[in-house]
RNA sequence: GUGGCUAUAGUUUAGUGGUAAAACACGGGUUUGUGGUACCUGGGUCGAGGGUUCGAUUCCCUCUAGUCACCCCA
């Protein structure tokens, strides 16, 4: 009331108070300043999370529960072992691995100096890390192959985007110490898994082998040959693609330089003999499982340590937008590039955030919480401190309880209570704290009784059974992860 | 890293060179300790800083953030 009267005042009186109270503010502002530094400094931090990060809201949530308890699922099923490794290593790791020239370690990785000289990076991925501690802890001598899973954030200094972060998460699988391209067929198996169980439409796999450096290295001077050759027919940004990134030029979608790519030498054509009989067999048992994929001899991945096979897994939208939900491939040299004994291998990732991005666009159910079914009302003190001890006992005893202590009157109470709508409210007041009771209140009859509070959970948990059985033929009471 | 577009309440969005509005959401209330609806009511430094102006949320510049394309990728 009175906020709106001096509201009013100043409408009528016109500008001149307005300005004046603007004048007011700035110099008590000012004041402010010299005054009470401390607090000016505290206003002063800008409340905004960094650039490219954001942070994961209780709304969301639900969706990466579900991602969640599917990755666990999977992770089991297939025979890995969870392994965290930390967010932070030494720069060299990942240069050595992730390899010099990639966009990747040149241009995005996140690289300082710690007050102890060491140049450290956040991890830009999770490989490196994860073949990091496989040497360093000899898991060499363990029973083959070695299968390892681990979810968290990876960090890129990247131009943010829509499903393109900073902070970004992903789930890796990585299997050592076995090099027979059936391993290669599993892990697509299980993306395939994952990517279902999700319930994710409009997915496709690709495949390609890149062979080793060496045929890898063959092929591009080969294929920057032919297109320097052709070097004419190729549109603006191509031609400039020629100096720093050919294999890009195979993208393209211009007319002209399709008409010249559609001619240029094919990757598979300059693999080396196991490399070739190493992808033949992964699309026999490709084709034995009848998991749909595509061969894309373009696709190349970004980091230098792989070798021979190489998949992506892309989702498109309805305006034919294409973005990248995950890849892998074989690394057969990386353990050995970092001091290791030689080791063959195989991975994946999958990015999280662009994964939950889809689910949201297709309309993918996210986990549903078990939501509690009683609700405790309390007025007075004295009922407060009661109260309490009931929640833990009803807690206890198995039952999902909400509250609102703290809050206000019966009425406010009972309205949150609606609206989480639960089946039981329990009501202690003033009175009911003396003489030990509790006021029992059906939420769907409206009815009420007053119980004794050591009869209470039995109480409660009659009045939930009764409604159960009503609900008979019904939806589940407790919805879970299962497919629907 | 380069270029384009955008920025108003918790959310979605109106609007104006004279300091702002709606819907939804949220809090409080409509006399005693009982839910819904209805009604009443509360909340904004108009992204930040500077400039032009008597006066800027509105026009201009810079920054920040988001978004799109390039680039790259998950």
């Amino acid at each position: 009331m009175p906020k709106t009267a001096k509201k009013k005042e100043v409408k009528k009186s016109g500008k001149t108070v307005g300005k004046s109270s603007k004048a007011a503010k700035s110099f008590k502002k000012t004041i402010e300043k010299k005054v009470a530094p401390a607090e000016v400094t505290q206003e002063e931090i800008l409340l905004q999370a960094l650039r490219g990060m954001r942070d994961i809201l209780p709304d969301e949530q639900p969706y990466w529960e579900r991602v969640r308890r599917i990755l666990t699922h999977a992770q089991q099923e297939y025979g890995y072992q969870r392994i965290d490794t930390p967010l932070v290593e030494f720069a060299h790791l990942f240069t050595r691995s992730v390899g010099h020239g990639t966009d990747i370690v040149d241009k995005e990785m996140y690289v300082f100096n710690t007050r102890g000289g060491d140049k450290v990076a956040l991890r830009p991925e999770f490989t490196a890390g994860i073949a990091r501690a496989y040497i360093q802890h000899g898991m060499g001598v363990l029973p083959k192959p070695i299968k390892l899973f681990s979810v968290g954030p990876v960090y890129r200094y990247d131009r943010p985007q829509e499903g393109r972060y900073r902070e970004f998460w992903q789930a890796n699988f990585d299997i050592f110490g076995e090099e027979d391209p059936i391993l290669d067929a599993q892990v697509i198996q299980l993306a395939h898994r994952v990517v279902r169980e999700l319930g994710l439409k409009n997915i496709e796999f690709q495949v390609n082998s890149i062979g080793t450096p060496e045929s890898r290295r063959d092929y591009e001077k080969v294929l920057l040959r032919y297109l320097e050759s052709q070097k004419h027919k190729l549109c603006q940004n191509c031609r400039e693609r020629l100096a720093t990134n050919p294999m890009r030029i195979l993208d393209c979608k211009e007319d002209k330089c399709m008409q010249v790519t559609a001619h240029a030498p094919q990757s598979l054509d300059y693999l080396d003999v196991p490399s070739r009989e190493h992808f033949k067999r992964l699309l026999e048992y490709l084709d034995e499982l009848e998991l749909p994929y595509t061969i894309n001899t373009r696709l190349v991945r970004g980091l230098d340590y792989y070798t021979k096979t190489v998949f992506e897994i892309w989702s498109s939208d309805k305006e034919g937008k294409k973005y990248s939900l995950g890849g892998g491939g074989r690394y057969d040299g990386l353990i050995q590039m970092l001091g290791g004994e030689a080791t063959p291998a195989i991975g994946f990732a999958l990015g999280l955030d662009r994964i939950i991005l889809e689910m949201k666009r297709t309309q993918v159910k996210p986990y549903q919480e078990p939501k509690p079914k009683v609700f405790l009302a309390q007025l007075g003190d004295m009922a407060k401190k009661k109260s309490l001890r009931l929640f833990s006992d009803l807690e206890k005893n198995g039952v999902l309880i909400a509250e609102s202590f703290g809050r206000g009157t019966l009425k406010s109470q009972l309205r949150v209570a609606n609206r989480l709508g639960v089946e039981v409210t329990i009501i202690v007041g003033q009175k009911e704290a003396l003489d030990e009771t509790a006021i029992v209140k059906d939420m769907v009859s409206g009815t009420q009784e007053t119980v004794m509070q050591d009869k209470l959970v039995e109480a409660v948990k009659k009045i939930l059974k009764v409604n159960q059985g009503l609900n008979h033929g019904g939806p589940l009471p407790h919805p879970t992860v299962e497919e629907d």
